[in-house]
DNA sequence: CTGTTAGCGCGTTCAT
DNA sequence: ATGAACGCGCTAACAG
């Protein structure tokens, strides 16, 4: 493939004056131009971008680490991310990391190794990773999850409001035993999500036994056993708030082969918009969160943070909004 | 951030020391290489990938550009990609065209610029992207469509004989007038699957009149405004076959806000999996793709035409499975 | 087995 | 406004 030096010389000018045309910074005799630009389209001339990035020690590619590419949350995250990111001129490496810290720490190691212009993090639990970045000076923006203990650019929606709506909804229908299902332990957004649920039981005069809650992974399968193990407990409950979008589709199905009828028999809301949601009788409530748009601002957010470095890290928090359809009113 | 005279001045030796041991290629004193590995760690040192790179005249990056991260064929076939890609050092760039031939012939720019050492496309349409990759030399690998006019490994699915043997199901049970909602007429599986379902539809001695087929945009909204037609047309069918899952879904939404029946008033069959059909009763009959193995042998196949470029392209043709449900069946 | 040297392709001084 | 020379960080070739 050409290279500068190939140019220059059919151009009959200096590999530096390629350059200049290339970059369009400083000004350039007009006809030297086009007979560089002559050049460059006769030899098909690409710049090598690596050589680029040598010489100019940064790159044009941000990594975006999720925990899921399979869940409509994270790639409608990602698009966001992608189209603003394009627009400033860098390509998006998407990283799916499968909840797995090891895999994590993996694609942290390659982001630092490709000296990346800037990561974007889903954390999958403890701020190590993070940490590993910042130290190297690497700008980085947590997304959808809180980072505990390190001072970093995040983006979040304000899940302990969302999940008190969700959870007052229903008591306000009429619902007594109020169950949630929520996510691993160590993901801030399980744990808000959780608090905003009790906090939203002791509002309405509500018990919140123990009984009622269950931990799950965020995904189909454990929606589906959480569900089934609240089924079967002593006293079940007539109504259910999931964490995340695929445990109210593992929900939901548990109670579909059960032949339990949604909403008479248990209320359901779920957080986050739910796949093929619109395909579903009765519709899913469910708290809607701004995907699309959390992407959009933590590449923002990054992009700030690259022109910027020395300026102090900023949270943002969007809102949620209860979507009432038929699921939970009886 | 350290370099790699930092670590060899650290420990006492040249920086090709300090390399061999960091690539292992070459024996190294272990004494030597123990003190090369403890100044490293001291040194917190990362080798610098675009250095690497560019010394080796040869990245660790893929691009895969496809046209819908929101589709979960696409994120299913990008999983598969990734799992071998990163066993065998690669890492994965997701490019995402929306099916804007404008957009994806930004992103082969970008695989050019960047010199990827691979790219896995599903083109919207043109062989005018491929081709210039194929010129540049740079691997490439076409999945799920074909290339028309171009030599390059393929790796698609059975398209004709899925469509086939849906269309065959749906007469079997005894629907006579089988719609048909097809894709872009540019698209090799838009193409393939209608002409599966017009031989099955000559085998079975029905006719295939053209105002029983749709060519909508392989997307939800088409589906359903395809949908909307057919059954607004004179003589409306008894059955469609849809030839992709997003269309599906809207022809199916479509349907229902309608209050037809499925399958009773109309049979239907999807192409691909769709997201969210568990919890839709009745159950939708589909053609399921192998789709995390689709991305896999493309990434197999591109990992072997980067270990040996001038061995002649191959196209492996993956099969469909008919999976009967609730929605073909009365 | 180890060190020295050169160059991957480019952008950016510094002269002119 | 233009060109010559250097070096970004690394690895491969060669010498020792």
């Amino acid at each position: 493939m050409a290279t500068i030096y190939d140019v220059a010389q059919r151009a009959r000018v200096s590999p530096a004056t390629v350059s200049r045309v290339l970059n369009g910074q400083a000004t350039v005799d007009p006809g030297l131009a086009a007979r560089v630009r002559t050049a460059v389209r006769d030899l098909n001339y690409r710049p090598n971008s690596v050589a680029r990035s040598l010489r100019r020690s940064r790159t044009t590619l941000w990594a975006v680490i999720i925990s899921d590419v399979g869940n409509p949350f994270f790639t409608a995250l990602v698009r966001g991310v992608e189209d603003v990111g394009q627009r400033a001129g860098y390509s998006v490496v998407l990283c799916n990391s499968d909840e797995d810290p090891a895999k994590e720490a993996r694609y942290v190691t390659a982001a630092l190794e490709d000296r990346m212009a800037g990561v974007i993090i889903s954390s999958s639990g403890r701020s190590a990773n993070v940490n590993r970045l910042i130290e190297a000076g690497t700008p980085v923006v947590a997304i959808d999850r809180q980072i505990s203990g390190t001072r970093v650019d995040s983006v979040l929606v304000d899940n302990e409001h969302g999940a008190e709506l969700a959870t007052a909804h229903l008591a306000a229908h009429g619902y007594r035993r109020i169950a949630c299902i929520t996510g691993p332990r160590k993901l801030s957004t399980a744990a808000q999500r959780l608090r905003g649920y009790q906090r939203a039981l002791a509002a309405n005069g509500l018990a919140a036994p123990a009984c009622l809650v269950r931990h799950a992974d965020f995904r189909e399968e454990g929606g589906y056993a959480a569900m089934a193990s609240l089924l079967d407990a002593a006293d079940p409950p007539d109504a259910v708030f999931a964490a995340n979008n695929l445990m109210t589709v593992g929900a939901v199905e548990c109670l579909v082969d059960r032949g339990i009828g949604i909403p008479d028999r248990i209320g359901v809301v779920g957080f986050d918009e739910v796949p093929g949601a619109r395909l579903f009788r009765p519709s899913l409530t469910t708290v809607a969160q701004p995907t699309y748009e959390l992407g959009r601002t933590a590449a923002t957010l990054l992009a700030e943070r690259i022109a910027e470095p020395d300026r102090p890290p900023s949270t943002i928090t969007l809102r949620t909004e209860l979507k009432v359809r038929e699921s939970s009113r009886r």
